[in-house]
DNA sequence: GCAACAATGTAGACTATGGCAACAATGATG
DNA sequence: CATCATTGTTGCCATAGTCTACATTGTTGC
């Protein structure tokens, strides 16, 4: 039999992969690094080399997430045809999805974001949200959204989708309902703002 | 001097006092017992016998930050006119209000609610929401809004400014934005509305 | 090769917490 | 005023996070 080496080999990545399931699970909450490395099969103190405390893990958590975030949304955006409003709706759809997959993950993440706006997590942000920028300038450039810093212009927007996921998360809506509530609320905001154009 | 007799007398209401500052100032992951003991004066097991579990202390607070939460909604339309848009954006701000001055203790409330939907905590929300409920109702009589369960229609709404809340507490707005962001949220709502109906 | 150093993991200690049980003091009730 | 319920106190246990000292392995310059 293999006995374990003294040099795990990449323990980092194992706590991060085992501290992720463990928080979609159980919540960050319930996240202890004792057990996380008894899981992984590392005495208590070996964390420690790679996380000097439960908050950069969970920071590291957060990082992760928004590139993970990131990724989804853009392949959302990738996959659907050059229609704005479908490409919105795909894009939220796939926002909120993540958001009830990985509900505690996403308020890990903007928790963390909270504390520390700058460093390598809120690059990571920025990125995952720029997804969504490119997508309001298109809808500029469509001469479907006002005009003006996409930041502002789609805030509103953004607020939406993120309360609805909120709702989701809160058990104020079936999970079933959401991709209409989704479809909903995006004829909404469109309908608001050829108005205002 | 007053020495202190061996019964508190209001234990229970001193706790939950004590408790909301902590949880605002320092957020409930912070929240301690024992710390909450020390503060009040008390052995760090005399809570138990008001609150069997670090849980049940939170879902108290979660109550009684509904039943606060309702009361505050309540006075926002209130002491607005008759006009349903104006109320509206009233109520509005004063959930956003909330939110952000409590962003910990409406986490909690939320995250309670979704552990146990029926008890008192349920009964709680359920109060404070039906203010909304009520508005909702108000602009469909007015004609302002589309017809229907108030739920449903409201449902954008209150998604939308649940998200405000969260951007702010995010940190992604700042805080002096917000009454502005919300009456731009209402108004661009308002106007999806009377297209559809 | 190999000696020195860096990186990574282990083991033990300390403090704090939540939860439980046995006991003490006070209040309520017949 | 004797009995019982309520409310606090004290001590114990398991677990967690963090720190320090030490052990093992990998790397690098000679």
């Amino acid at each position: 039999m293999n006995e374990r080496p003294y040099h795990h080999g990449n323990l980092r990545t194992a706590l991060l992969a085992q501290a992720e399931r463990t928080v979609r699970e159980r919540g960050a909450q319930d996240l202890s690094l004792r057990e996380l490395a008894r899981e992984v099969g590392v005495s208590h103190g070996a964390p420690r080399r790679h996380f000097p405390d439960r908050q950069a893990l969970l920071n590291a958590l957060a990082e992760a997430g928004f590139v993970r975030l990131g990724a989804e949304l853009r392949s959302a955006v990738e996959r659907t045809g050059e229609d704005f409003p479908a490409r919105l709706r795909a894009t939220a759809v796939a926002y909120v999805r993540f958001a009830t997959r990985d509900a505690a993950l996403l308020e890990l993440m903007f928790a963390g974001k909270h504390q520390e706006e700058s460093g390598a997590l809120g690059e990571a942000a920025d990125r995952a949200f720029s997804v969504m920028l490119e997508l309001i300038e298109q809808g500029q450039t469509d001469g479907i959204l006002e005009h003006g810093e996409p930041e502002r212009v789609g805030l509103v927007l953004f607020a939406t989708i993120q309360g609805i996921a909120a709702l989701v998360t809160g058990g104020m809506i079936r999970a079933e309902q959401t991709d209409e509530l989704v479809a909903d609320a995006i004829a909404h905001f469109l309908r608001g703002s050829r108005a205002a154009a």
